[in-house]
RNA sequence: GGAGAGAUACCCAAGUGGCUGAAGGGGGCGGUUUGCUAAACCGUUAGUAGGGUUAAACCUAGCGAGGGUUCGAAUCCCUCUCUCUCCGCCA
């Protein structure tokens, strides 16, 4: 969310912000209609209130009293309800106004605005033709996508075997990564969120579309930790000296790729239920740029580690998310493909996640209350790094050979 | 799922309609005394959100959340959330 006194006092920045956005100007001017409406009615109810305070005495008020106070209170009773429906419209137009994306991030349209930051690793040249990452897991009996779509339906997996071995090795690998080289502490949440949390994030209300909801609760599947690793600060202060606060969490995100038909149907690059490392960071706003940064180099250590080509793009306005003000995508190498496909996505929020979900700091030096900044990025998705090692490390046999960062984990050589 | 008890400030806790934005204690902070520490004593401890202002002043809200009754609600009524105890069920 944006400080409604910043959005008030800066109609030309926001305006100017979601333009570059390509976002409709219209959620703007709603947005001011109904601020202006609420301050105009709530200065009102606070005179009338104020009279009131002034006017009621200590005991039983005569019956003169009486008279005037009575006709007050319904006064006030009917402004009261003209203030919540305006509160309400305020509240609800705020939460559909986007973060204002940094003034560092290029104006574009779509991903192919994006701009290339740097490419580590090179792809290997193969001396036959490689195979895709679907076909590769069927073969050797990794995956079991006919199983899946039995138990399930389309976008699910069965991962079987040494397939299912590798997954789980990959987790444990990246968090022990994240944990014991990068200061990260270990979170185990539940993936079931309430809609609170899915507002704290920015997820809802806009994108409810995308969301698995559970029947008649207030309940849905998340769709990335960053809902519960955020939101577990939600409506709390630090204090400055506990900052950052860096957490990661395994779980099994949950997507309903609505629009998204025919785009990747074969193989696991876009699922309903997949599994993902998240990194979250909750810093001193005059830190989080340097911590996107940091975030980011953890993020890409697990490539590194794996040896996986990779590059990063920075994200025009265009391709950038709502809540997100800057962002930097890892991008890993296809071969079966030919191109870089997104593998992890690093955002700095700024203090927009942290306005809607409460979460602040005590500066230790003035006691003042702050909004902190958040940041978070996927260290990595899994199911994609597994999709990733099967492409890039398979052999003309069909087999794959496991990275050697790996292998303790895996107990295995080839797969 | 059933029955009961709770939720008040940093913590514990009093408060059943106006004199309460809140007794009392603990803890924190400041001070007096002291060779230092401790003890004792004195003082202080409402933060926060919104409006307003160049900045203040000032105004409003706020006793788990949301409604209601009333001229007036921490206090009475309703709904919800969470915590605890017991029963049932259960990995």
């Amino acid at each position: 969310m944006l400080d409604p006194k910043f959005v008030r006092e800066n109609t030309d920045v926001v305006r100017e912000a979601l333009a570059r956005r390509h976002y409709p100007h219209h959620f703007l001017e709603s947005f001011l209609k109904a601020d202006s409406h609420w301050r105009v009615t709530t200065q009102e109810l606070d005179h009338l209130k104020n009279e009131r305070n002034r006017m009621t005495p200590n005991g039983k008020p005569t019956e003169d009293q009486l008279l005037v106070l009575k006709q007050l209170a319904e006064t006030i009773k009917q402004r009261q309800d003209s203030v919540n429906q305006a509160e309400d419209a305020v509240k609800n137009a705020a939460l559909f106004l986007p973060n204002i994306p940094d003034a560092s991030v290029v104006s574009g349209e779509t991903e192919s605005d994006n701009i290339e930051i740097k490419r580590v690793g090179e792809p290997r040249l193969f001396e036959f033709q490689p195979l895709a990452h679907d076909e590769l897991a069927t073969r050797r009996g990794l995956i079991d996508f006919e199983a899946a779509v039995k138990v399930t339906g389309a976008r699910f997996a069965l991962y079987r075997g040494s397939g299912a071995r590798l997954e789980r090795s990959l987790i444990n690998f990246m968090l022990d990564l994240h944990t014991q080289r990068h200061g990260y502490t270990e979170i185990l949440p539940s993936v079931i969120v309430n809609t609170a949390s899915l507002i704290g994030t920015g997820q809802l209300p806009k994108f409810e579309s995308d969301l698995f909801r559970i029947t008649d609760t207030d309940f849905w599947l998340s769709p990335t930790a960053e809902v519960q690793l955020t939101n577990s600060a939600r409506d709390t202060i630090v204090h400055e000296e506990q900052l950052p606060v860096r957490l990661t969490a395994h779980t099994s995100c949950f997507r309903k790729e609505a629009g998204s038909y025919g785009k990747d149907m074969a193989g696991i690059i876009r699922q309903h239920q997949f599994n993902k490392i998240e990194l979250v960071q909750m810093v001193n706003p005059t830190e989080s740029m340097t911590g996107l940064h940091e975030l980011l180099g953890h993020a890409e250590a697990v490539l590194v580690a794996l040896g996986l080509p990779y590059r990063v793009v920075q994200l025009c306005t265009g391709d950038l998310g709502f809540s997100a003000g800057i962002t930097y995508d890892i991008e890993v190498w296809f071969p079966s493909q030919g191109k870089y496909r997104e593998i992890s996505s690093c955002s700095n929020f700024f203090d927009f996640q942290a306005r809607r979900a409460m979460i602040r700091y005590r500066e230790k030096l003035t006691g003042k209350v702050n909004y902190l900044h958040t940041i978070n990025g996927s260290g990595l998705a899994v199911g994609r790094t597994f999709a990733a090692i099967l492409e890039n490390f398979q052999n003309e046999d069909g087999s794959i050979t496991v990275p050697p960062a790996l292998v303790p984990y895996l107990n295995l050589e080839q797969l």
